[in-house]
DNA sequence: TACACCTTTCAGGAACCTATGAAATTCTAG
DNA sequence: CTAGAATTTCATAGGTTCCTGAAAGGTGTA
């Protein structure tokens, strides 16, 4: 009986890693770095509230590199900082929600990169037309530059209004991507 | 006048570099390598075909830097290799529709990226299901595990089937994402 | 206040990724 | 077939990111 049990613990173990390996190869598609990623993985998959130790032991990766990824995933958002009464050490737990971690992440990183970049793509697009307006009716190879910019601003600002009815529209985005991706 | 001409080109390459930049900027979000994003964006911008010289010039890169990453973009199909006749030298041109190349880069790391994530996701339910069920109607903490890979498995399944309208479906997307973005 | 226990910070080093430039290869014209 | 031009390959250098472990910083308890 005892061993059958050790038997399915040494397997849940193996999954779990698996799973973790997952996340980490996943990590690069979200943009996160992959240490972040297998201990927000870890955290995820048991669902319990880890201390640093059980993190520093259950990866054996560094004191210093735990805490510095963890305070990472707090700031995101992605993890939070639990207390246990009668135990000083602070434990760490995920967010149980994919869909709530997905907005979160994404959130984030369109402010972080998409946003900066449409307003530079802007910049270009306003720069370039008030200088092909100003020289005699536009070089025809200025006219075509024109034409390429405004098209990437179109597209992403499709994509963009696309985004916001994902992260700001209170799960609407969840109703409407089901929607869509069941009628097919 | 020939100052005029020649100030307005200055200006046309300043907005030129920005773009560059810009384009630079976005590879990790595009998830290509951030030189090739720049040669890539020289391509696209001055919509022409271009020798490997005129790169190396206009980036100040070097020669099998150029060659190397022209090879991969040709192989994501964003660059054509074309001629011109009575020359030797091989040209580049880039895609010019920003749709085509945006689905092209995506179905490839759907491809590349996220299908051998979904498999070994599955492998990992199924695994946790069968050691699960298997020991006397599943531990808790198990039944925590499988319930976490089921919610993430679903999430991505509904995220693979919206990918799948976006890339095999001959831009039906186009539409679907257009009217889903216009409606708000 | 001093101690014990955690956590955070950070300099140094390891590992990884990318660019260079010269050598090897391929290609074309004569 | 040869010469010369164009391209590709690849070992090495250079740069960047990431991890470690030790020291410093907090916080609660005696």
């Amino acid at each position: 009986m005892k061993t059958r049990k050790a038997e399915a613990a040494r397997r849940l173990q193996e999954v779990e890693d698996r799973f973790v390996d997952l996340w980490d190869t996943m990590s690069s598609l979200w943009g996160i770095s992959p240490t972040m990623a297998r201990i927000h993985g870890v955290l995820y998959i048991t669902g319990a509230a880890l201390s640093m130790d059980d993190i520093m032991a259950r990866l054996a990766i560094s004191r210093g590199n735990v805490s510095m990824n963890l305070s990472k995933l707090v700031e995101w958002g992605l993890v939070r900082r639990v207390h246990k009464r009668g135990d000083r050490r602070d434990y760490y737990e995920s967010l149980s929600d994919v869909w709530e971690m997905f907005t979160l992440v994404a959130s984030q990183r369109k402010r972080r990169e998409i946003d900066p970049i449409l307003s530079t793509l802007r910049r270009c697009r306003d720069e370039l037309s008030a200088d092909g307006l100003g020289d005699e009716k536009a070089e025809p190879s200025t006219q075509q530059r024109i034409r390429r910019v405004n098209d990437l601003l179109e597209f992403l600002t499709l994509m963009e209004n696309l985004a916001h009815r994902f992260f700001e529209g209170d799960h609407g985005l969840k109703t409407a991507v089901g929607l869509l991706a069941e009628k097919s």
